[in-house]
RNA sequence: GCACAGGUGGGUGAGUGGUUAAAGCCAACAGACUGUAAAUCUGUCCCUCCUAGCGAGGUACGAAGGUUCGAAUCCUUCCCUGUGCA
């Protein structure tokens, strides 16, 4: 067994439920932070675990090329390289084929990418992917799938599409092929993975139950053309996976167009499935999504904003690199409970970015992921007690 | 007092007779950011006006004069700054 999913509530459409994975239990509907190099920028590992994190994400086109696949698999994978003993979640690379534009050729046998670090040139097929994602041992990994640009023709979307679900299939043989050479079974029947040295220092990767697998996601993808993302979830439902994902939104269509995608394309997804959309959205987003059925997503936004200074609040956005806060003794959001919000006041905050100081992208970070973890628990928590709330 | 070297827009600093209201960088201000090529990117940044445009005026490269069709750029005098010598 990989990955147990129970839905335990239905309200509506939405759903509260629990994912079972090797390292550790998922409450649903989840957000999940992006830590694209084995790291959820700007916060160390601890304090995720203290604000609640459940799941992150790791990228495998840029673990691949550094440090590179071995040197992870060496310290038992992604959680013992990064000390992260919850579960993790890997995207294949295939949102590179498209953010990649111009260092990237498609066939269809797979993608060439010149790496962004030193421009060498290197192949990623579903297979090297897969096998890659399975060297990094995350709990979830996903298929190797094209994310199709935006705008696209149909023939184009169409073209994509079953590339896509080619990818699936070979994605799906080669992992069940090989999903027994994860690392962490390896690390069980040897004393030390890595001569000399017993994992990352006095810390311990526990695995709740070393004789489970990873489990492989398969990637809906048909672009904004609902035909095509119907006949792209049959064919991925086809080829079975313990998850359903649907790629390809968030790449620069309007958003009421993401919010009908997302709508129409979980029609066609196995209610008793995580369903996972990748890639969104805003704090307003996620809450709209979770309302409509989805179980678990993930988005560099309140990382990303944070480094530049924007804030997410109860009350709105911040800017907090603005003149108008300088002075500002506030806390940055009088409604939130996290650390940075009961400790510092916006002019310090203003200041720290002002001055361009590291903190200043911690603490940051720190707020809109709270903010962010706290809006999904609150989702969690309304649709389980079936409250009327600002959510439900 | 003498001899050099200099004085450019908020700061630095290019430009040394003609697309120069004046590069670039910094600061300031505003905006963007959605499976992370992102501590990034974009715009504004002398004043006034509007039909808001590679628009119209005005003012501006220490000061005042001068040469020239045309000067931040050349000449004269003065003021100021730095260094050296007395």
């Amino acid at each position: 067994m990989s990955i147990e999913f129970h839905v335990e509530i239905r309200r509506n459409a939405a759903r509260a439920g629990r994912l079972l994975t090797p390292h550790g239990e998922i409450e649903t509907p989840v957000f999940m932070p992006v830590g694209t190099v084995a790291t959820v920028k700007a916060v160390p590992q601890d304090v995720l675990e203290e604000l609640g994190v459940q799941i992150l994400l790791g990228n495998t086109y840029h673990l691949y090329l550094r440090p590179g696949v071995e040197t992870v698999r060496q310290f038992c994978g992604l959680h013992g390289f990064m000390a992260w003993p919850r579960a993790i979640l890997t995207d294949s690379g295939g949102f590179q084929v498209f953010s990649l534009n111009d260092l990237r050729k498609v066939t269809d046998e797979g993608v060439t990418f010149r790496s962004h670090l030193d421009g060498s040139s290197h192949f990623f097929s579903p297979e090297s992917s897969i096998a890659a994602q399975i060297g990094l041992g995350a709990d979830i990994i996903m298929a190797f799938d094209e994310c199709t640009e935006y705008p696209a023709d149909r023939s184009r979307t169409q073209a994509s599409m079953e590339l896509t679900v080619r990818w699936a299939e070979r994605s799906k043989k080669y992992f069940e092929e090989h999903k027994h050479e994860v690392p962490w079974k390896k690390a069980s029947s040897v004393e030390s993975p890595v001569s000399g040295a017993t994992n990352t220092g006095n810390w311990k990767p526990e695995t709740r139950n070393c004789n489970a697998n990873q489990s492989l996601f398969g990637i809906v993808q048909g672009g904004m053309d609902l035909a095509l993302r119907k006949e792209s979830a049959e064919r991925t439902i086809e080829i079975g996976f313990p998850g359903y994902a649907i790629g390809g939104l968030s790449v620069g269509e309007p958003r009421e167009r993401t919010r009908e995608v997302i709508e129409a394309t979980l029609e066609h997804l196995p209610p008793d499935k995580p369903r996972y959309v990748m890639g969104v959205g805003t704090p307003e987003e996620i809450v709209e999504y979770a309302r409509l059925g989805v179980d678990m997503m993930d988005c560099v936004l309140p990382t990303r904003a944070a480094r530049h200074g924007l804030l997410f609040t109860s009350e709105g956005r911040i800017s907090i690199k603005q003149a108008r806060y300088a002075q500002d003794a506030g806390p940055l959001d009088p409604n939130c409970a996290c650390r940075v919000c009961r400790r510092y006041s916006r002019a310090y905050l203003r200041h720290l970015y002002a001055s361009n100081e590291v903190l200043a992208q911690v603490l940051n970070t720190l707020h809109n992921l709270s903010f962010y973890l706290d809006t999904m628990r609150r989702v969690r928590h309304s649709i389980r007690l079936g409250e009327e709330s600002c959510f439900f």
